[in-house]
RNA sequence: GCGCCCUUAGCUCAGUUGGCAGAGCAGCUGACUCUUAAUCAGCGGGUCCGGGGUUCGAAUCCCUGAGGGCGCACCA
């Protein structure tokens, strides 16, 4: 049971006194951040304020408590002879920290010096039957801090509750979102919606989850890697500038900087160019900062990161001649050297353009730190787009990355219906190669909507939730999303059938 | 998937060489009408992550399972 035997108890004994515990509704006149805001328009005057108890120091017949909700925290003084009996003793023996309390009284300044609310009277607006972990804190310490990170994620509702940058930093995460939308609804964007279910995936290398819809007869059905194929269908049907905000699901890894179920966004603007969204990404999110960080200088850990626009803007082949690794000049053989040299993991299947990949992420991706536009990656892993203008070699895509981070992709789409299809099977004999062997189906009605012509477009993703840490100052994509993905926790019920369930999977898979 | 580490009261953590399970905060009882990590006096509180083993004796050592953290691998 997840209740506290003694919350329980007292819960039952305060109902028995006929006192609401869990009322419908209370007027709230004000939140604790306006009280404060407004100190000196509100001093003297009435007021209806809601939080959760936070701190109770008793002084017998005159007693403080701290009370706290989204943004704000304030003192709230409560004297015995201002009370009903029953109600001083509700205060007295009935208060626990977490309870939800409605006070409605005057606002002041105690001898101390802290704004204050002297409580006329007190609701009890939701009792709590949890021992809700409050941390006491001074000045920039805490005490009894919830700590444990494994709470922190499967029990969010604590660490908000105990936390209130933690509840920040969803409130930022918000904003941001919001911002997103409305520089794009600026532009002429619309934002639409697209499939989370989908009978086929694509738009991007990545493993799927994988259902079945009972509805037809259990037929296998996806969940969606990307918004990509769909978006582009809004672009071929006339929308110019589409975009959409979505969840996005991939069966892979999960470490700091990815989660199974990640935020995504994705615009598309016809008759523009990778260059053109260059310039656009590095507006949108120095906007961003701005509007939501007060600065396009942000700090993140003990580094200082600049979005002014211009981003500096460099190329795979570029950023390795830098590092003295002169790979557009070299073939396979001198690449395969180049990894010994380094002692580096080749890449499998190894090719030219694998290596060139392979060395930019090995040796140059996690360098990076300031906002920086990594253009021109080698043709062959990316089907979607355009060829670089005067090398065959390469396509027009580029990716910001910052702290060593991909924050986003962009290309200029391939547009070409008989070159995707030529650049699908390209791919699907790549897939086979692979030693996982994974296959991405071809898109037909991909390609036929390709061929009823689809005008030169730009299209960028980028990825919500590592922009959000940035700009939050996170380290861990699980300190922005809410309900990050956590393993199931078995064997609650006890016994001796731990062992089991083991040996029954080494079975099958043997 | 592989390696290393962690799991003790509601929270944060001690726990020596294998020898009665501990502290602070929270809680309970009492005192206190301007406190603010309130203070003071007293009290209660445990599946030491689960299961098995070694031992006269296990929080401690061994095996095994679960969950978590970090690193590696995977992930354009």
């Amino acid at each position: 049971m997840p209740f506290d035997p003694e919350l329980l108890k007292k819960r039952e004994e305060l109902l028995a006194r006929n006192l609401e515990l869990y009322p419908y509704s209370w007027e709230r006149s004000h939140t604790l951040l306006e009280v404060r805001e407004n100190e000196k328009k509100l001093m003297d005057k009435d007021v209806r304020v809601a939080g959760r108890l936070l701190a109770y120091r008793g002084k017998g017949k005159m007693i403080f408590i701290d009370l706290g909700d989204l943004d704000g925290r304030m003192q709230v003084m409560l004297r015995k002879n201002e009370f009903d009996e029953g109600i001083w003793e509700l205060i007295r023996h009935g208060l626990d920290l977490g309870d939800w309390l409605g006070i409605s009284g005057t606002v002041f300044v105690t001898r101390m010096g802290e704004l204050s609310v002297h409580a006329k009277s007190l609701e009890m607006l939701a009792k709590t039957v949890v021992r809700v972990p409050i941390p006491k804190s001074k000045d920039d310490q805490d005490w009894n801090k919830l700590a444990d990170p494994e709470t922190l994620c499967r029990e969010r509702y604590l660490h908000w509750t105990t936390d209130p940058a933690a509840r920040q930093k969803m409130v930022q995460r918000a904003r941001i979102i919001s911002e997103i939308r409305s520089f794009l609804d600026g532009r002429g964007f619309l934002e639409v919606t697209t499939p989370t279910i989908e009978m086929n995936y694509g738009g991007a290398e990545a493993r799927p989850f994988e259902t079945a819809i009972h509805a037809l007869s259990g037929h296998s059905a996806f969940l969606r890697i990307s918004p990509e194929l769909p978006l582009k269908r809004f672009i071929v049907g006339g929308f110019p500038r589409v975009y959409t905000i979505c969840q996005n699901f991939r069966n892979e890894g999960i470490d700091r900087s990815h989660n199974p179920e990640f935020t995504m966004l994705e615009w598309y603007e016809a008759f523009t160019d990778y260059n053109f969204q260059m310039d656009q990404v590095e507006q949108l999110v120095s906007c961003v900062a701005e509007k939501v960080c007060g600065s396009m200088k942000i700090v993140y850990g003990d580094k200082e990161i600049d979005f002014t626009p211009p981003w500096k803007r460099t190329t795979i082949l570029g950023s390795l001649e830098e590092a003295g690794i002169d790979a557009g000049g070299m073939d396979e053989a001198a690449l395969r050297e180049e990894y010994k040299k380094r002692d580096i993991e080749p890449p499998r299947p190894f090719s030219w353009v694998h290596a060139v990949a392979g060395l930019f992420e090995a040796r140059i991706e996690h360098t990076i730190e300031q906002p920086t536009f990594v253009c021109d990656h080698p043709v062959a892993i990316y089907p979607l787009t355009k060829k670089k203008r005067g090398d065959d070699r390469l396509v027009e895509r580029f990716e910001p990355i910052v702290m060593g981070m991909e924050i986003g992709n962009a290309y200029s789409e391939l547009t070409d219906p008989v070159e995707q299809q030529e650049r699908f099977v390209a791919q699907q004999s790549l897939g086979a190669d692979k030693d996982g062997g994974e296959n991405h189906p071809m898109d037909t009605d991909f390609l036929k909507a390709m061929g009823c012509g689809m005008p030169p477009t730009g299209g960028v993703g980028v990825g919500i939730d590592r922009l959000v840490m940035l700009l939050t100052d996170s380290h861990s994509i699980r300190e922005v999303i809410a309900f990050p993905l956590m393993r199931t926790r078995e064997a609650e019920n006890g016994g001796d059938d731990g062992a089991d369930p083991a040996e029954d999977t080494e079975e099958q898979a043997s």
